[in-house]
This record gives C-alpha cells, sequence and structure tokens, in this order.
DNA sequence: AATTTGATCAACCGCGCCTCA
DNA sequence: GTGAGGCGCGGTTGATCAAAT
C-alpha cells in the first residue's frame, strides 16, 4: 500500500500553467504569502492545481528573483567547478548512489542568484554535459585560494568519519575511504586496492570492486551500507558520519543484480562510465586533484553549501 | 513544403526527511 | 515513540520549437 496522494488528481489541472493561473498564484502568494501550507494553498487561492504544482510554479518561475534567460559562462564556470567538487563526490559512489545519498543541484544552485535547482538541472544536463564531454569545457577542482572554498577545514567531522585527516599523508581518496569504511564488501581490503599518490591513479582492481558492489550475490548479506549525513535537506551540517547499519529496508540495496549492476556504470543522474572512470578512477590531472585537498573537499560540501 | 530529428525546459512524479500532534 | 501531513529534492517525461533532411 503506497502513500495518499497529496492532491485529488482527478480534480486538479495539470500540465502548463495559464497566464491567468499565474496571475492568480502570484496574486495570491504576494498578498498573503504561502502559509506554510502549500497543500492548502490552491484552494484558499481559488485555483484547480495541486500544492506541490503552485510551490514549484512559483519557484521555479513566478518568484520575483527569478533569472530567465541562457547561463553566462561565468555561471557555466561556476556550476562546472561546483560539480567537480559535488558531483565527483557522488561518482565515487555508485557506492554513494547504493546509499541513497542524493547529488544536491539544489546546492549548486544556491551559489547561483536566480537560478533554481531545476533550472541548474537542466542547464547540465542539456549542455553543459555535452560540452564537457566533447572536451569543449573541463571540470576543474577549486584551489585553496578559491573564494568558495573555505580557508582551512572545517571542524565538520566527526570522529568517526571515515574521512581521512589533513595529516594523515597514507588515506586513499574518498571513494576508497568510503569502501573501505564498509568493509562487509567482499575484497576490499589493503592488499587489493591501491592508490599511487605520486601518479593520481587508482589500481586496476578498485574498478573490479566497484563492479562487485553491483552485483548482491558479492555483498554481504547480513550488512546494510548507508550514509549518513546529517543536515542534509535542512541547514547548514556540523557533523556527517558515515556508518554501517543492519535496518534492513532503511536503504535502498539492489536485491537483484542483473539490472542493477547493469546501471552501475551509469554512476547516476547520466554520467556515463567512461567519463567517470576518466576522471574518478584515474586521476590524469592529478595536479588539479592534490590528495592533500581532499579533506578540504569532503568537508566543503558539508559545511559551506548552503540550501535555498 | 513536409517530415523527421534533436534540443530545450516546464512540469510531473515518487520518495526521503522533517515537523508536529 | 509513532504516524500523518507536508516540504523539498533529484529523476524523468512530454510538449514545443528549431534545425536538418
Amino acid at each position: 500500500m503506497g502513500r495518499a496522494p497529496c492532491c485529488d488528481k482527478a480534480n486538479v489541472k495539470r500540465g502548463p500553467w495559464s497566464p491567468e493561473e499565474d496571475a492568480t498564484l502570484k496574486s495570491y502568494v504576494e498578498t498573503h504569502g504561502t502559509g506554510g501550507n502549500w497543500i492548502a494553498l490552491p484552494k484558499k487561492a481559488g485555483l484547480r492545481r495541486c500544492g506541490k504544482s503552485c510551490r514549484l510554479r512559483w519557484l521555479n518561475y513566478l518568484r520575483p528573483d527569478i533569472k530567465h534567460g541562457g547561463f553566462t559562462e561565468e555561471e557555466d564556470n561556476i556550476i562546472c567547478t561546483l560539480y567537480a567538487q559535488l558531483g565527483s563526490r557522488l561518482n565515487y559512489g555508485t557506492l554513494i548512489k547504493l546509499c541513497s545519498c542524493l547529488f544536491r543541484w539544489s546546492a549548486i544552485a544556491s551559489q547561483l542568484p536566480g537560478r533554481t535547482d531545476n533550472d541548474v538541472k537542466n542547464h547540465w544536463n542539456t549542455k553543459l554535459k555535452k560540452k564537457i564531454m566533447s572536451g569543449e569545457v573541463s571540470l576543474k577542482a577549486l584551489t585553496n585560494n578559491d573564494p568558495l572554498i573555505p580557508s582551512s577545514p572545517t571542524p565538520s567531522l566527526t570522529q568517526n568519519s571515515v574521512f581521512p585527516s589533513s595529516q594523515n599523508q597514507n588515506f586513499l581518496p574518498p571513494m576508497l575511504s568510503i569502501l573501505d569504511a564498509n568493509s562487509g564488501f567482499n575484497n576490499v581490503n589493503e592488499q587489493n586496492i591501491s592508490f599511487d599518490q605520486t601518479n593520481g591513479l587508482y589500481g586496476p582492481h578498485v574498478m573490479d570492486v566497484v563492479s562487485e558492489i553491483g552485483a548482491s550475490s558479492s555483498i554481504n548479506n547480513n550488512i546494510n551500507p548507508m550514509v549518513s549525513l546529517s543536515g542534509e535537506g535542512s541547514s547548514v551540517s556540523d557533523s556527517s558520519s558515515i556508518a554501517m547499519n543492519n535496518n534492513k529496508g532503511s536503504v535502498s540495496q539492489p536485491q537483484h543484480a542483473s539490472d542493477e549492476s547493469m546501471e552501475m556504470m551509469d554512476f547516476g543522474f547520466g554520467f556515463p562510465y567512461d567519463l567517470v572512470n576518466g576522471l574518478n578512477c584515474h586521476y590524469e590531472r592529478v595536479g588539479e586533484f592534490p590528495p592533500s585537498w581532499y579533506p578540504e573537499w569532503v568537508d566543503f560540501s558539508y559545511a559551506n553549501i548552503k540550501p535555498h
């Protein structure tokens, strides 16, 4: 039995908004505000629309500070830069996808005044991704001097965090740190995972491990991987942790190897395997991703990106 | 001129998380 | 502590328009 629908779908209008509906919604919100209840708003405003639809229309189109039109080159750069920080972290995971940790377009959008997460997402999927694939644009990590990056690592990580401290010269990059934490996965141990810090290359076994995660037969059935991100979706986080959790059903873990393991090769949100592989599993541009920088990278996503 | 293909983006959808009774 | 209601998120769909054939 699924959840109850948020509205009576038979009696609400769907599809494109008419200018009259826009005017009604805009006028109502500007006069009365949302009242903290989008579900009740359409009835009060006299609209035959779902509350969620009203909210989306307001946030993505009618809000007074919304920017319409093409993205500037500067905005593209910001998106690419932030994607390199946040997006690639997601790619590390296949794993993270497994763990239901969602990539946050809203975090990127929050750095672009007047842009919505929907805008940024569409722009990325339709234009930037293609530019990157064609080599026209490159994903570039920020430097430590970049104003978007904290000047020093924020004290946000708990002692239980699997992410390494800046002082640890032998840490693995994030993906392997995560893998390493999930000791329930077969073949994940110091003998068969290697990372050449001089050349910035993962050892050849890494992708085998990642692929293995996509196959339920290789996962210890008693263990459910879970990434717990405190503050997710609400406010700035002051801690983060990655923990193992045995609660069945709390985390989406593939139950059938075939489809899920194939899907794994896509690494989430349409990022082709080859590109992800190039970016994350072989640090050909190691100069742009100095290993000593990873801790800040990790911190950054939790401590400095503020949701709307 | 007609048709097909591709690009764009507004809108919908389902689901996880949060709040509150 | 629990469950319902609501919010906010990323993923996906589909309508529309432009370009190509």
